[in-house]
RNA sequence: GGGCGGGUAGCUCAGUUGGCAGAGCACAGCCCUUACAAGGCUGGGGUCACAGGUUCGAGCCCUGUUCCGCCUACCA
């Protein structure tokens, strides 16, 4: 026993240092290579450098330390493995941000120092979430932290990116791609967010060179006129019964004078706008598409901050709006505009700042993914990886059966820089994983690398294998991938997810994990989602300090159930904080019993009915968490480890027990309860580690005989189930109906009633006999009597209880002249109306022959059996109000 | 336009192969009963979105309607 002694309520805050200190000094994330366990590993999804915990880290982070500390717990090998992003386009304006308010910008600081900048920054400041993830009780392995910048993960990045390149799956091209003129730089097509905008559809007209059978003129609809200045074409629908014989013919483009071909395309829709498309290769990807299938140029005439550039003539260096609104003005004064429809509008902005992106026609490098998808989709297919829920397996295959090459190319600094060198004597370009002295064709050394940098998203890839020492042949390899299982939110299934299962299966030639789980998205309590500008953020962190880890924690597993968004309101968190508190008081109530005089623990006495029933109920809660944990349902774990830790220990059991405490059955039955509680608290503690890791390690090194750490013990197994314990379910059920007419007769808390019960089975009449200090204690009965005779005694109050279907118990509180007959007539009508009804439903279904002759025997025989149980109620009670009437009157 | 998910108590949500509609919070009444007032006991509260269908029996399965949320898409 400790010397400490308890506080009467749970204070996080210093229980949370010292064992968060502990984990953390003996590093207790760390597997055991040599162990000769079963492995089980995860790889945390890699915060940015840039990131603050918030909701979904702080979820996810929950529910893998859930799974870790329950497999460890369970007899596994567990690696879970942390990382940071670097993050390169978020990290690179932070530091941008931070240079320009010393009046500076990147192209001034030089590559190379800013590059060092950025180093310092996250020397500095960089990775305060690691912290925060500790602070949340995460166990990691802390001593195998990865950053994907390390140099380990810049070995597999370019052993990766050179092999790809020898095979011809990735390239480099000019292709359309989205461009931010704010990043000025391209991002991939999972980097744009669309958000409905209003704009507007301008009509203009384009004059034909020739008229053709009177026509002068085509007018074309768009939403951007000022791209109009890099048009190559009209487009129609060739089978457009209007302009069909057009096709061939040439416009003369305004302003430009240029002479621009018209062609029959069958992407233009015949109904939309006036059925005539104009053509912009450079700054439309449907149009980009267009030009490929009739071999039209483009003209690029936007520069990198999306203002016009010299090919827009006499709008050069207008920005992009700007030049927007002087065209419309230009074309209005020259007759050429026509009507000006509202439209709404899907306009792409850059993810990181939100600035519009610009379609944009450049050269980048692209990783052809096609081959990759498919070997990914098998994966999915076959079962190798399974999703967890099921249902988003068809949002990955939708997305991999139709998606585009990976533009892999970024025009930033940060970030891991593509391992190609052109020459700057014949072009060619080499492309190696070690920096070669000289070209790889022509030998001359005026070579240059590309400044691209590659997207984050290419080594998170890589992330799995990477992090386990990849290329490389190491043991970390061989004992944890595939990893077992990972856990992560919806939205970046495509950024990540598809990319590693892609990556795994190219280079390892299996998929990364078996298991996906895919977890809810937290929202506000009104089912907003969480923004700063909305002012509805919750910080973790806050409410860390205000109810502690555990109740947070807690929280969020009670929340995630499967297939649904969480929506979050503090009031839950404070909830669970009480919970929290009662197995704080829980633990003092066990341990004070333990107490002063020396129990016995090796004293086997024999169970009585309501330890059967409390063993048996903590086998049920066993079972039910464990396979709960096995199919990721947190939420149903974590329901059922409180439903049996307040409503049947707490509620009950302790109650039941309290005269055997106080040794008025002698120290026999005492030992035994005491065992029995310490058992059963012992194991909640143990199975609510996972979730509440903190309050748990502090509770359990209370016990006697409790080792340094509760991670060390093993997770309860369930054992014998007893019969007996549906008879203290009746005995329950009696004591509640006492209490029921307690409170309604309004009765004094304190006063003692006497009680007579009727049961119409034998041994329901000898558990109540047995059960009968249960009785006087928690429901405060003087007199307890249990007769054969179905006999109402005059004044007294009734109600029944059932236990199982036809066993009955009637129950009288006699109360000489106290009785208010009109209240208890009132009473028992209300019950036998309810009685009634459900009698009826259940007489029509037994009557009718469908029934009988189809339903299953097991389902007519239980209806049988709740019908003659609920005959023996309604008799009972019609003869109640019968002798209730006659005394009255 | 296509796809996915959802609509169950005032609120947030469970609801197992179809077989007695549940929990937490909130609300109301009575209690500081020696583990816990961050607590205890008791109670009120439901047209399971709507309309059909299958079935002995539907919150659950099928069809349609409607509302909400999300993902996705080249009507310029």
């Amino acid at each position: 026993m400790s010397e400490r002694t308890l506080d009467k309520a749970y204070e996080p805050t210093a229980v949370e240092e010292r064992w968060g200190a502990y984990w953390i000094d003996n590093n207790v994330g760390a597997p055991d290579l040599s162990s000769g366990k079963p492995a089980f590993s995860m790889v945390i999804p890699p915060p940015n450098i840039t990131g603050a915990l918030h909701l979904g880290h702080a979820l996810n982070s929950t529910l893998q330390d859930i799974l870790a500390r329950y497999k460890r717990m369970t007899g596994y090998n567990v690696l879970w493995l942390p990382g940071i992003d670097h993050a390169g386009i978020a990290t690179q304006n932070v530091v941008e941000r931070q240079i320009a308010a010393e009046g500076l910008d990147r192209h001034k600081v030089g590559r190379e120092a800013f590059i060092e900048r950025v180093w310092k920054w996250k020397a500095d400041s960089g990775g305060t979430i690691i912290n925060q993830l500790k602070r949340l009780g995460a166990t990691c392995d802390w001593s195998r932290l990865r950053f994907t910048m390390d140099d380990g993960l810049s070995k597999a990045v370019r052993e990766v990116f050179t092999s790809l390149y020898a095979e011809g799956l990735i390239y480099r091209g000019d292709y359309i791609i989205n461009w931010c003129p704010r990043c000025h730089t391209a991002l991939s097509d999972l980097e744009v967010q669309f958000d409905e905008k209003d704009g507007s559809l301008w009509y203009m007209d384009y004059p034909l060179k020739e008229p053709v059978s009177g026509m002068t003129h085509l007018t074309v609809a768009t939403t951007r006129p000022e791209t109009m200045l890099g048009d190559t074409a009209v487009a129609v629908n060739p089978d457009d019964e209007r302009y069909k014989a057009l096709i061939g013919k040439t416009v003369v483009l305004p302003f430009t004078g240029r002479e621009i071909p018209i062609v029959g395309d069958d992407s233009v829709s015949v109904e939309f706008g006036t059925g005539v498309v104009k053509i912009t290769p450079a700054h439309d990807f449907n149009d980009f598409d267009v030009a490929k299938r009739h071999d039209l140029s483009a003209i690029n005439v936007m520069d990198i901050d999306g203002r016009m550039n010299e090919n827009a003539g006499p709008y050069a260096g207008l920005d992009r709006y700007a030049a927007r609104k002087k065209i419309v003005a230009d074309l209005e004064e020259a007759g050429l505009l026509g009507k000006i429809d509202r439209h709404k509008l899907m306009l792409g902005e850059c993810y990181r700042c939100s600035t519009v992106v610009e379609p944009r026609l450049s050269k980048q490098w692209f990783v052809k993914v096609e081959p990759l998808a498919k070997a990914a989709i098998e994966a999915v297919e076959s079962g190798e990886v399974r999703f967890v829920p099921k249902g988003w397996e068809n949002t990955y295959f939708d997305w991999m059966h139709n998606i585009r090459d990976w533009c892999i190319s970024r025009q930033i600094w940060w970030g891991h820089r593509i391992p190609a060198w052109h020459c700057a004597d014949c072009g060619h370009v080499t492309v190696d994983t070690l920096d070669p002295a000289s070209c790889a064709k022509c030998s001359s050394v005026s070579i240059e690398q590309d400044p691209d940098v590659l997207d984050t998203w290419f080594s998170s890839a890589l992330w799995p294998f990477s992090t386990l020492g990849w290329p490389d042949k190491t043991e970390e390899l061989e004992a944890f991938y595939p990893t077992t299982v990972l856990s992560t939110s919806f939205d970046i299934i495509f950024f990540w997810v598809a990319r590693m299962i892609m990556m795994g299966k190219k280079f390892l030639g299996k998929a990364p994990f078996s298991d996906v789980y895919i977890h809810a998205l937290i929202r506000d309590a009104q089912g907003q989602k969480m923004s700063k500008s909305k002012g509805n953020v919750i910080d973790p962190l806050v409410m860390i300090d205000k109810y502690g880890t555990d109740a947070f924690r807690f929280t969020l597993a009670v929340l995630a159930a499967q297939g649904r968004d969480i929506k979050l309101a503090e009031e839950r968190i404070a909830g669970y904080r009480n919970f929290c508190n009662k197995l704080w008081n829980l633990a003092r109530f066990t341990l004070m019993n333990l107490g002063e005089e020396d129990i016995d623990l090796s004293i086997e006495a024999p169970l009585n009915m309501a330890d059967k029933w409390i063993m048996t109920r903590r086998s049920v809660c066993i079972n039910e968490v464990k396979g709960a944990l096995d199919e990721y349902k947190f939420d149903e774990a974590g329901r059922a480890l409180y439903r049996f830790v307040w409503h049947e220990l707490c509620d009950w059991y302790v109650e039941l027990i309290k005269l055997d405490l106080r040794g008025e059955h002698g120290p026999e039955r005492k030992a035994a309860s005491v065992h029995v509680l310490l058992t059963v608290f012992t194991d909640i503690l143990k199975m609510l580690h996972p979730f509440m890791p903190f309050i748990t390690e502090e509770l359990y090194s209370y016990l006697p005989g409790a080792g340094k750490s509760i991670m060390a013990t093993e997770f309860p197994s369930a054992g014998r189930q007893y019969a007996e314990a549906s008879d203290m379910e009746a005995v329950m059920d009696v004591i509640r109906v006492i209490r029921n007419i307690r409170v309604e007769l309004n009765l004094a808390q304190d006063a003692k009633t006497d009680c007579i019960c009727f049961a119409n089975d034998g041994h329901l009449r000898e558990v109540l006999e047995k059960s009968e200090e249960y009785i006087r204690l928690l429901a405060k009965v003087k007199e307890f009597e249990v007769r054969e005779s179905s006999e109402r005694p005059g004044n007294a109050a009734s109600g029944i209880a059932s236990g199982d279907n036809e066993k009955t118990v009637e129950v009288f509180i006699p109360l000489a002249g106290l009785i208010d007959y009109d209240a208890e007539e009132k009473k028992l009508r209300k019950e036998l109306d309810k009685v009634v009804v459900e009698f009826e439903g259940v007489e029509k279904r037994l009557s009718s022959e469908a029934f009988v002759g189809k339903a299953p025997a097991d389902v007519v025989e239980k209806e049988r059996a709740r019908l003659a149980g609920l005959q023996e109620k309604k008799a009972k009670l019609e003869e109640g109000i019968e002798r209730i009437r006659s005394m009255k009157a």
